[in-house]
DNA sequence: ACCTGCTTGTTACCTGCGGTAACAAGAGTG
DNA sequence: CACTCTTGTTACCGCAGGTAACAAGCAGGT
Protein backbone atom coordinates (compact mmCIF):
# COMPACT_ATOMS: atom_id res chain seq x y z
CA UNK A 1 0.00 0.00 0.00
CA UNK A 2 1.81 2.95 -1.22
CA UNK A 3 -0.89 5.83 -1.40
CA UNK A 4 -3.03 7.11 1.26
CA UNK A 5 -6.37 5.74 -0.68
CA UNK A 6 -6.95 2.32 0.07
CA UNK A 7 -6.80 -0.11 -2.70
CA UNK A 8 -10.17 -0.94 -2.60
CA UNK A 9 -10.67 2.71 -2.90
CA UNK A 10 -8.97 2.67 -5.79
CA UNK A 11 -10.07 0.03 -7.41
CA UNK A 12 -13.53 0.85 -7.37
CA UNK A 13 -12.40 4.23 -9.00
CA UNK A 14 -11.11 2.41 -11.85
CA UNK A 15 -13.97 0.57 -11.90
CA UNK A 16 -16.68 3.57 -12.28
CA UNK A 17 -14.48 5.33 -14.47
CA UNK A 18 -14.42 2.40 -16.85
CA UNK A 19 -18.12 1.93 -16.67
CA UNK A 20 -18.18 5.73 -17.44
CA UNK A 21 -16.04 4.96 -20.80
CA UNK A 22 -18.26 2.11 -21.65
CA UNK A 23 -20.96 4.23 -21.13
CA UNK A 24 -19.81 6.86 -23.86
CA UNK A 25 -18.66 4.18 -25.98
CA UNK A 26 -22.81 2.56 -25.64
CA UNK A 27 -23.64 5.72 -26.23
CA UNK A 28 -21.72 6.69 -29.18
CA UNK A 29 -23.26 3.44 -30.50
CA UNK A 30 -26.69 3.58 -30.13
CA UNK A 31 -26.73 7.20 -31.36
CA UNK A 32 -24.86 6.09 -34.68
CA UNK A 33 -26.69 2.82 -35.13
CA UNK A 34 -29.91 3.31 -33.66
CA UNK A 35 -31.31 1.53 -30.42
CA UNK A 36 -31.19 -1.93 -31.92
CA UNK A 37 -27.42 -2.05 -32.01
CA UNK A 38 -25.95 -5.40 -30.40
CA UNK A 39 -24.25 -5.97 -27.26
CA UNK A 40 -21.30 -7.02 -30.01
CA UNK A 41 -20.96 -3.54 -32.03
CA UNK A 42 -21.45 -2.08 -28.54
CA UNK A 43 -18.21 -3.60 -27.38
CA UNK A 44 -16.26 -3.27 -30.81
CA UNK A 45 -17.25 0.23 -30.33
CA UNK A 46 -15.67 -0.08 -26.78
CA UNK A 47 -12.47 -2.04 -27.87
CA UNK A 48 -13.38 -4.91 -25.95
CA UNK A 49 -15.81 -8.15 -25.79
CA UNK A 50 -18.91 -9.18 -24.72
CA UNK A 51 -18.54 -10.67 -21.30
CA UNK A 52 -17.13 -7.10 -20.12
CA UNK A 53 -20.35 -5.61 -20.47
CA UNK A 54 -21.93 -7.97 -18.98
CA UNK A 55 -19.78 -8.19 -15.87
CA UNK A 56 -20.62 -4.33 -15.49
CA UNK A 57 -24.23 -3.75 -16.38
CA UNK A 58 -26.07 -7.53 -15.44
CA UNK A 59 -27.82 -7.15 -19.29
CA UNK A 60 -28.68 -5.73 -21.67
CA UNK A 61 -31.61 -4.09 -19.78
CA UNK A 62 -29.16 -2.66 -17.82
CA UNK A 63 -27.03 -1.08 -19.74
CA UNK A 64 -29.66 0.32 -21.84
CA UNK A 65 -31.50 2.01 -18.44
CA UNK A 66 -28.22 3.26 -17.23
CA UNK A 67 -27.31 4.55 -20.93
CA UNK A 68 -31.08 6.45 -20.57
CA UNK A 69 -31.17 7.59 -17.19
CA UNK A 70 -28.09 10.25 -17.70
CA UNK A 71 -30.01 11.40 -20.99
CA UNK A 72 -33.35 11.94 -18.46
CA UNK A 73 -31.23 13.12 -15.97
CA UNK A 74 -29.90 15.83 -18.21
CA UNK A 75 -33.49 16.44 -19.76
CA UNK A 76 -34.87 16.65 -15.96
CA UNK A 77 -32.42 19.17 -15.33
CA UNK A 78 -32.87 21.46 -18.13
CA UNK A 79 -36.67 21.30 -17.70
CA UNK A 80 -36.25 21.98 -13.62
CA UNK A 81 -34.28 25.09 -14.67
CA UNK A 82 -37.00 26.13 -16.95
CA UNK A 83 -39.88 25.85 -14.27
CA UNK A 84 -37.82 27.97 -12.01
CA UNK A 85 -36.65 30.53 -14.08
CA UNK A 86 -38.01 33.92 -13.65
CA UNK A 87 -41.21 34.43 -16.00
CA UNK A 88 -44.12 37.50 -15.77
CA UNK A 89 -46.45 34.99 -14.85
CA UNK A 90 -47.94 30.96 -15.05
CA UNK A 91 -48.40 31.32 -18.95
CA UNK A 92 -45.06 32.31 -20.19
CA UNK A 93 -43.62 29.99 -17.32
CA UNK A 94 -45.52 27.23 -19.22
CA UNK A 95 -44.67 28.19 -22.59
CA UNK A 96 -40.90 28.40 -21.51
CA UNK A 97 -41.03 25.34 -20.07
CA UNK A 98 -42.75 23.45 -23.38
CA UNK A 99 -40.12 25.27 -25.64
CA UNK A 100 -37.26 23.40 -23.37
CA UNK A 101 -38.53 19.92 -23.93
CA UNK A 102 -39.01 20.84 -27.72
CA UNK A 103 -35.44 22.29 -27.87
CA UNK A 104 -34.11 19.75 -26.05
CA UNK A 105 -35.88 16.92 -28.93
CA UNK A 106 -35.34 19.21 -31.68
CA UNK A 107 -31.63 19.21 -30.94
CA UNK A 108 -31.19 15.78 -30.43
CA UNK A 109 -33.55 13.93 -31.87
CA UNK A 110 -31.17 10.54 -31.71
CA UNK A 111 -30.87 11.09 -28.08
CA UNK A 112 -35.21 11.73 -28.12
CA UNK A 113 -35.39 8.31 -30.42
CA UNK A 114 -33.41 6.11 -28.17
CA UNK A 115 -35.39 7.69 -25.02
CA UNK A 116 -38.66 7.25 -26.84
CA UNK A 117 -39.25 5.25 -29.65
CA UNK A 118 -36.15 2.99 -29.89
CA UNK A 119 -38.11 1.16 -32.32
CA UNK A 120 -37.80 3.17 -35.92
CA UNK A 121 -34.09 2.40 -36.04
CA UNK A 122 -32.74 5.27 -38.37
CA UNK A 123 -33.28 5.84 -41.81
CA UNK A 124 -35.46 2.85 -42.25
CA UNK A 125 -38.92 2.73 -43.81
CA UNK A 126 -41.37 1.21 -40.99
CA UNK A 127 -40.29 -2.41 -41.83
CA UNK A 128 -39.26 -3.26 -38.21
CA UNK A 129 -41.67 -2.92 -36.37
CA UNK A 130 -40.82 -3.97 -33.09
CA UNK A 131 -38.11 -3.31 -31.21
CA UNK A 132 -37.10 -2.16 -27.51
CA UNK A 133 -38.73 0.78 -25.89
CA UNK A 134 -38.40 1.85 -22.89
CA UNK A 135 -40.28 5.42 -22.84
CA UNK A 136 -42.68 4.54 -19.64
CA UNK A 137 -39.53 5.42 -17.38
CA UNK A 138 -38.40 8.93 -18.89
CA UNK A 139 -42.74 9.89 -19.30
CA UNK A 140 -43.78 8.21 -15.46
CA UNK A 141 -40.12 10.33 -14.44
CA UNK A 142 -41.72 13.82 -15.95
CA UNK A 143 -44.77 13.36 -15.10
CA UNK A 144 -44.95 12.66 -10.97
CA UNK A 145 -42.20 15.77 -11.29
CA UNK A 146 -44.32 17.63 -12.72
CA UNK A 147 -46.72 16.69 -10.15
CA UNK A 148 -44.64 17.56 -7.42
CA UNK A 149 -44.49 21.57 -9.01
CA UNK A 150 -47.88 21.94 -9.20
CA UNK A 151 -48.97 20.97 -6.05
CA UNK A 152 -46.32 22.45 -4.47
CA UNK A 153 -47.14 26.04 -6.17
CA UNK A 154 -50.75 25.77 -7.35
CA UNK A 155 -53.61 26.18 -4.82
CA UNK A 156 -56.34 23.50 -5.68
CA UNK A 157 -57.80 23.18 -2.51
CA UNK A 158 -59.01 19.30 -0.80
CA UNK A 159 -58.25 16.87 -3.66
CA UNK A 160 -55.88 18.85 -4.70
CA UNK A 161 -52.72 16.01 -4.98
CA UNK A 162 -54.52 13.66 -6.33
CA UNK A 163 -55.56 16.28 -9.20
CA UNK A 164 -52.39 17.23 -9.32
CA UNK A 165 -50.75 14.05 -10.52
CA UNK A 166 -53.37 13.43 -12.99
CA UNK A 167 -52.44 16.82 -14.47
CA UNK A 168 -48.89 16.60 -14.64
CA UNK A 169 -48.90 12.81 -16.52
CA UNK A 170 -52.24 14.52 -18.41
CA UNK A 171 -49.73 17.39 -19.25
CA UNK A 172 -46.61 15.27 -20.18
CA UNK A 173 -48.31 13.21 -21.73
CA UNK A 174 -49.79 16.30 -23.67
CA UNK A 175 -46.44 17.55 -24.22
CA UNK A 176 -44.92 14.53 -25.36
CA UNK A 177 -47.32 12.97 -27.91
CA UNK A 178 -47.48 16.50 -29.78
CA UNK A 179 -43.69 16.96 -29.48
CA UNK A 180 -43.49 13.40 -31.04
CA UNK A 181 -46.18 13.92 -34.04
CA UNK A 182 -44.68 17.70 -34.14
CA UNK A 183 -40.74 16.26 -34.97
CA UNK A 184 -42.19 13.80 -37.30
CA UNK A 185 -44.29 16.05 -39.53
CA UNK A 186 -42.77 19.53 -38.93
CA UNK A 187 -46.13 21.08 -39.80
CA UNK A 188 -45.39 24.11 -38.04
CA UNK A 189 -42.88 26.26 -36.18
CA UNK A 190 -41.72 25.54 -32.39
CA UNK A 191 -43.32 28.79 -31.34
CA UNK A 192 -46.95 28.19 -32.95
CA UNK A 193 -46.35 24.94 -31.13
CA UNK A 194 -46.17 26.39 -27.75
CA UNK A 195 -48.91 29.05 -28.39
CA UNK A 196 -51.15 25.94 -29.61
CA UNK A 197 -50.84 24.07 -26.81
CA UNK A 198 -50.92 27.06 -24.44
CA UNK A 199 -53.93 27.87 -25.45
CA UNK A 200 -55.05 24.16 -25.15
CA UNK A 201 -54.04 24.18 -21.63
CA UNK A 202 -55.79 27.74 -21.16
CA UNK A 203 -59.13 26.26 -21.94
CA UNK A 204 -59.95 27.71 -25.48
CA UNK A 205 -61.12 24.39 -26.62
CA UNK A 206 -63.89 24.89 -23.44
CA UNK A 207 -64.88 28.46 -24.42
CA UNK A 208 -64.47 28.02 -28.46
CA UNK A 209 -67.94 28.32 -30.63
CA UNK A 210 -69.80 25.33 -32.41
CA UNK A 211 -68.58 25.84 -35.96
CA UNK A 212 -71.82 26.98 -38.46
CA UNK A 213 -74.15 24.36 -39.50
CA UNK A 214 -72.20 21.42 -38.38
CA UNK A 215 -73.16 19.21 -35.09
CA UNK A 216 -72.49 20.48 -31.94
CA UNK A 217 -69.41 19.60 -29.68
CA UNK B 1 -65.66 -24.90 -63.15
CA UNK B 2 -69.14 -26.08 -61.43
CA UNK B 3 -70.00 -22.79 -58.93
CA UNK B 4 -71.15 -19.27 -60.38
CA UNK B 5 -68.13 -17.62 -59.06
CA UNK B 6 -64.65 -17.67 -60.39
CA UNK B 7 -62.58 -20.29 -58.72
CA UNK B 8 -59.89 -17.65 -58.36
CA UNK B 9 -62.64 -15.55 -56.08
CA UNK B 10 -62.90 -18.64 -54.28
CA UNK B 11 -59.36 -19.01 -53.85
CA UNK B 12 -58.90 -15.92 -52.43
CA UNK B 13 -62.01 -15.90 -50.44
CA UNK B 14 -60.60 -19.26 -48.25
CA UNK B 15 -57.06 -17.40 -48.40
CA UNK B 16 -58.47 -14.47 -46.23
CA UNK B 17 -60.72 -16.91 -44.14
CA UNK B 18 -57.57 -18.66 -42.94
CA UNK B 19 -56.09 -15.50 -43.02
CA UNK B 20 -59.04 -14.59 -40.30
CA UNK B 21 -58.72 -18.00 -38.24
CA UNK B 22 -54.24 -17.28 -37.91
CA UNK B 23 -55.04 -13.77 -36.90
CA UNK B 24 -57.39 -15.12 -34.19
CA UNK B 25 -55.26 -17.75 -32.89
CA UNK B 26 -52.39 -15.17 -32.70
CA UNK B 27 -55.20 -13.30 -30.97
CA UNK B 28 -55.70 -15.66 -28.33
CA UNK B 29 -51.49 -16.48 -27.69
CA UNK B 30 -50.63 -12.55 -27.61
CA UNK B 31 -53.26 -12.15 -24.93
CA UNK B 32 -52.39 -14.76 -23.11
CA UNK B 33 -48.25 -14.69 -23.34
CA UNK B 34 -48.09 -11.51 -24.03
CA UNK B 35 -46.67 -9.53 -26.72
CA UNK B 36 -43.27 -11.37 -26.65
CA UNK B 37 -45.55 -14.15 -28.36
CA UNK B 38 -42.62 -16.34 -30.58
CA UNK B 39 -44.05 -17.01 -34.01
CA UNK B 40 -43.52 -20.72 -33.22
CA UNK B 41 -45.97 -20.57 -30.00
CA UNK B 42 -48.80 -18.68 -32.27
CA UNK B 43 -48.30 -21.30 -35.28
CA UNK B 44 -48.32 -23.95 -32.68
CA UNK B 45 -52.17 -22.44 -31.62
CA UNK B 46 -53.17 -22.10 -35.23
CA UNK B 47 -52.25 -26.35 -35.21
CA UNK B 48 -49.61 -25.43 -38.04
CA UNK B 49 -45.84 -24.28 -38.98
CA UNK B 50 -43.90 -21.48 -39.32
CA UNK B 51 -43.66 -20.44 -43.21
CA UNK B 52 -47.15 -20.60 -43.40
CA UNK B 53 -47.76 -17.63 -41.11
CA UNK B 54 -44.81 -16.20 -43.10
CA UNK B 55 -46.34 -17.10 -46.57
CA UNK B 56 -49.35 -14.55 -44.99
CA UNK B 57 -48.14 -11.70 -43.15
CA UNK B 58 -44.55 -11.39 -44.36
CA UNK B 59 -43.01 -10.80 -41.30
CA UNK B 60 -43.27 -11.23 -37.96
CA UNK B 61 -43.87 -7.27 -38.09
CA UNK B 62 -46.62 -8.05 -40.72
CA UNK B 63 -48.84 -10.18 -37.83
CA UNK B 64 -48.14 -7.16 -35.92
CA UNK B 65 -49.18 -4.60 -37.33
CA UNK B 66 -52.45 -6.89 -38.63
CA UNK B 67 -53.47 -7.68 -35.34
CA UNK B 68 -53.18 -4.11 -33.91
CA UNK B 69 -54.74 -2.94 -37.18
CA UNK B 70 -57.67 -4.78 -35.56
CA UNK B 71 -57.81 -3.81 -32.40
CA UNK B 72 -57.22 -0.16 -33.32
CA UNK B 73 -59.89 -0.30 -35.56
CA UNK B 74 -62.53 -1.42 -32.77
CA UNK B 75 -61.12 1.00 -30.21
CA UNK B 76 -61.62 4.10 -32.82
CA UNK B 77 -65.06 3.05 -33.22
CA UNK B 78 -66.44 2.96 -30.41
CA UNK B 79 -64.46 6.52 -29.57
CA UNK B 80 -66.57 7.74 -32.92
CA UNK B 81 -69.19 6.59 -31.29
CA UNK B 82 -69.43 7.93 -27.65
CA UNK B 83 -68.10 11.35 -30.00
CA UNK B 84 -71.40 11.09 -31.97
CA UNK B 85 -73.38 10.48 -29.18
CA UNK B 86 -76.36 12.89 -28.18
CA UNK B 87 -75.17 15.12 -25.50
CA UNK B 88 -75.93 18.11 -23.69
CA UNK B 89 -73.18 20.58 -24.01
CA UNK B 90 -69.70 19.99 -24.93
CA UNK B 91 -67.84 19.06 -21.94
CA UNK B 92 -70.26 16.11 -21.59
CA UNK B 93 -69.28 14.53 -24.89
CA UNK B 94 -65.57 15.41 -24.25
CA UNK B 95 -66.24 13.28 -20.95
CA UNK B 96 -67.87 11.04 -22.15
CA UNK B 97 -65.13 9.82 -24.71
CA UNK B 98 -62.61 9.89 -22.27
CA UNK B 99 -64.49 7.57 -19.84
CA UNK B 100 -65.06 5.31 -23.01
CA UNK B 101 -61.57 4.98 -23.68
CA UNK B 102 -60.79 4.63 -19.72
CA UNK B 103 -63.21 1.78 -19.81
CA UNK B 104 -61.94 0.14 -22.86
CA UNK B 105 -58.20 -0.17 -21.61
CA UNK B 106 -59.64 -0.59 -18.12
CA UNK B 107 -61.97 -3.93 -19.71
CA UNK B 108 -59.29 -5.16 -21.64
CA UNK B 109 -55.60 -4.28 -20.17
CA UNK B 110 -54.19 -7.11 -21.91
CA UNK B 111 -55.21 -5.69 -25.16
CA UNK B 112 -54.20 -2.32 -24.17
CA UNK B 113 -50.53 -3.35 -23.35
CA UNK B 114 -50.22 -5.02 -26.60
CA UNK B 115 -50.59 -2.15 -28.53
CA UNK B 116 -49.01 0.21 -26.31
CA UNK B 117 -46.57 -1.70 -24.14
CA UNK B 118 -45.60 -4.52 -25.81
CA UNK B 119 -42.71 -4.34 -23.28
CA UNK B 120 -43.87 -5.58 -19.94
CA UNK B 121 -44.25 -8.96 -19.97
CA UNK B 122 -46.54 -10.43 -17.95
CA UNK B 123 -46.46 -10.93 -14.16
CA UNK B 124 -42.17 -10.57 -14.72
CA UNK B 125 -41.01 -7.63 -12.73
CA UNK B 126 -39.14 -5.26 -14.93
CA UNK B 127 -36.44 -7.57 -16.37
CA UNK B 128 -36.67 -7.80 -19.45
CA UNK B 129 -36.52 -3.37 -20.63
CA UNK B 130 -36.95 -4.02 -24.68
CA UNK B 131 -39.08 -5.44 -26.19
CA UNK B 132 -41.92 -4.88 -29.39
CA UNK B 133 -43.96 -2.08 -29.24
CA UNK B 134 -46.23 -0.14 -31.65
CA UNK B 135 -47.94 2.32 -29.80
CA UNK B 136 -46.76 4.99 -32.36
CA UNK B 137 -49.11 4.01 -35.19
CA UNK B 138 -52.30 3.98 -32.73
CA UNK B 139 -51.75 7.35 -31.00
CA UNK B 140 -50.94 8.72 -34.22
CA UNK B 141 -54.06 7.69 -35.82
CA UNK B 142 -56.23 8.77 -32.96
CA UNK B 143 -54.70 12.13 -32.95
CA UNK B 144 -55.80 12.62 -36.33
CA UNK B 145 -58.58 11.35 -35.91
CA UNK B 146 -59.53 13.59 -33.08
CA UNK B 147 -57.55 16.61 -35.09
CA UNK B 148 -60.55 15.75 -38.04
CA UNK B 149 -63.36 16.00 -35.69
CA UNK B 150 -62.06 19.40 -34.37
CA UNK B 151 -61.33 21.53 -37.46
CA UNK B 152 -65.37 19.82 -38.68
CA UNK B 153 -67.06 20.75 -35.76
CA UNK B 154 -65.01 23.79 -33.46
CA UNK B 155 -65.02 27.33 -35.10
CA UNK B 156 -61.55 28.18 -34.40
CA UNK B 157 -60.83 31.19 -37.16
CA UNK B 158 -57.96 31.43 -39.59
CA UNK B 159 -55.34 28.75 -38.80
CA UNK B 160 -57.62 26.83 -37.07
CA UNK B 161 -56.74 23.58 -38.87
CA UNK B 162 -53.05 23.61 -37.64
CA UNK B 163 -54.59 24.41 -34.30
CA UNK B 164 -56.83 21.53 -34.30
CA UNK B 165 -54.33 19.14 -35.39
CA UNK B 166 -51.96 20.08 -32.52
CA UNK B 167 -54.97 19.66 -30.27
CA UNK B 168 -55.79 16.15 -31.45
CA UNK B 169 -52.75 15.21 -30.81
CA UNK B 170 -51.94 16.81 -27.42
CA UNK B 171 -55.28 15.20 -26.51
CA UNK B 172 -55.20 12.27 -27.09
CA UNK B 173 -51.36 11.53 -25.79
CA UNK B 174 -53.14 13.69 -22.59
CA UNK B 175 -55.45 10.83 -22.18
CA UNK B 176 -53.07 8.21 -23.25
CA UNK B 177 -50.23 9.00 -20.61
CA UNK B 178 -53.21 9.48 -17.66
CA UNK B 179 -54.76 6.35 -18.90
CA UNK B 180 -51.68 4.36 -18.66
CA UNK B 181 -50.47 6.13 -15.48
CA UNK B 182 -54.27 5.23 -13.99
CA UNK B 183 -54.03 1.84 -15.28
CA UNK B 184 -50.86 1.17 -13.53
CA UNK B 185 -51.16 2.84 -10.43
CA UNK B 186 -55.23 3.35 -9.71
CA UNK B 187 -54.89 5.83 -7.48
CA UNK B 188 -58.42 7.60 -8.14
CA UNK B 189 -61.91 6.06 -9.40
CA UNK B 190 -62.57 6.45 -13.42
CA UNK B 191 -65.07 9.04 -12.95
CA UNK B 192 -62.58 11.16 -11.13
CA UNK B 193 -60.15 10.61 -13.36
CA UNK B 194 -62.33 11.78 -16.05
CA UNK B 195 -63.59 14.53 -13.80
CA UNK B 196 -59.74 15.90 -13.48
CA UNK B 197 -58.86 16.12 -16.97
CA UNK B 198 -61.82 17.66 -17.90
CA UNK B 199 -61.33 20.09 -15.38
CA UNK B 200 -57.59 20.48 -16.82
CA UNK B 201 -58.96 21.01 -20.71
CA UNK B 202 -61.29 23.74 -19.39
CA UNK B 203 -58.82 25.87 -18.13
CA UNK B 204 -58.83 25.32 -14.53
CA UNK B 205 -54.72 25.66 -14.60
CA UNK B 206 -54.96 29.12 -15.96
CA UNK B 207 -57.22 30.51 -13.25
CA UNK B 208 -55.91 28.66 -9.98
CA UNK B 209 -54.54 30.39 -7.31
CA UNK B 210 -50.52 30.59 -6.57
CA UNK B 211 -50.02 29.12 -3.66
CA UNK B 212 -49.78 30.75 -0.65
CA UNK B 213 -45.83 31.51 0.62
CA UNK B 214 -44.96 29.58 -2.57
CA UNK B 215 -43.14 30.72 -5.53
CA UNK B 216 -45.27 32.16 -8.28
CA UNK B 217 -46.22 29.57 -10.76
C1' DA C 1 -55.19 -41.30 -68.55
C1' DC C 2 -51.30 -37.79 -67.91
C1' DC C 3 -49.15 -33.60 -67.18
C1' DT C 4 -49.34 -28.70 -65.39
C1' DG C 5 -50.06 -25.12 -62.13
C1' DC C 6 -51.42 -23.57 -57.72
C1' DT C 7 -51.98 -23.64 -52.86
C1' DT C 8 -51.03 -25.79 -48.33
C1' DG C 9 -48.23 -27.89 -45.63
C1' DT C 10 -43.93 -30.05 -43.97
C1' DT C 11 -38.79 -30.71 -42.35
C1' DA C 12 -34.50 -29.07 -41.85
C1' DC C 13 -31.64 -25.62 -41.97
C1' DC C 14 -29.11 -20.68 -41.63
C1' DT C 15 -28.06 -16.39 -39.16
C1' DG C 16 -27.63 -13.54 -35.43
C1' DC C 17 -28.70 -12.28 -30.88
C1' DG C 18 -28.52 -12.35 -25.68
C1' DG C 19 -26.12 -14.59 -22.28
C1' DT C 20 -22.62 -17.67 -19.92
C1' DA C 21 -18.89 -21.00 -18.58
C1' DA C 22 -14.13 -21.78 -18.49
C1' DC C 23 -9.91 -20.44 -18.75
C1' DA C 24 -5.40 -17.08 -19.34
C1' DA C 25 -2.71 -13.24 -17.86
C1' DG C 26 -1.14 -9.37 -15.06
C1' DA C 27 -0.53 -7.18 -10.45
C1' DG C 28 -0.47 -6.43 -5.53
C1' DT C 29 0.08 -9.06 -1.02
C1' DG C 30 1.31 -12.67 2.70
C1' DC D 1 6.45 -18.73 -4.11
C1' DA D 2 1.37 -19.28 -3.63
C1' DC D 3 -3.08 -16.60 -3.22
C1' DT D 4 -6.45 -13.77 -4.84
C1' DC D 5 -8.68 -10.21 -7.50
C1' DT D 6 -9.69 -7.99 -11.63
C1' DT D 7 -9.61 -7.81 -16.66
C1' DG D 8 -9.83 -9.90 -20.51
C1' DT D 9 -10.31 -13.73 -23.82
C1' DT D 10 -12.47 -17.86 -26.70
C1' DA D 11 -15.85 -20.85 -27.37
C1' DC D 12 -20.07 -22.28 -26.63
C1' DC D 13 -25.57 -22.76 -25.56
C1' DG D 14 -30.40 -21.83 -26.50
C1' DC D 15 -33.66 -19.58 -28.93
C1' DA D 16 -35.59 -16.37 -31.93
C1' DG D 17 -36.77 -14.81 -36.76
C1' DG D 18 -36.61 -16.23 -41.28
C1' DT D 19 -35.96 -19.28 -45.52
C1' DA D 20 -35.07 -23.09 -48.95
C1' DA D 21 -36.50 -27.33 -50.67
C1' DC D 22 -39.42 -30.62 -51.09
C1' DA D 23 -44.26 -33.54 -50.56
C1' DA D 24 -49.12 -33.81 -51.23
C1' DG D 25 -53.85 -32.59 -52.68
C1' DC D 26 -56.62 -30.83 -56.20
C1' DA D 27 -58.38 -27.96 -60.12
C1' DG D 28 -58.31 -27.95 -65.34
C1' DG D 29 -56.57 -28.68 -70.18
C1' DT D 30 -55.14 -31.99 -73.79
Amino acid sequence: METGTSQRDDQRQAAERRRRELLEAADRVVLRDGPEASMNAIAAEAGITKPILYRHFGDKGGLYRALAKRHTDALLFSLRAALDAPAPDRRRRVEATLDTYLSAIEARPQVYRFLMHPADHGQQQEQGFDVGHHSAPLLRRLGEELAKVIVERVELGPGGEEQARVWGHGIVGMMHAAGDWWLRERPCSREQLVSHLAELMWGRLAVADDRVGGPTF
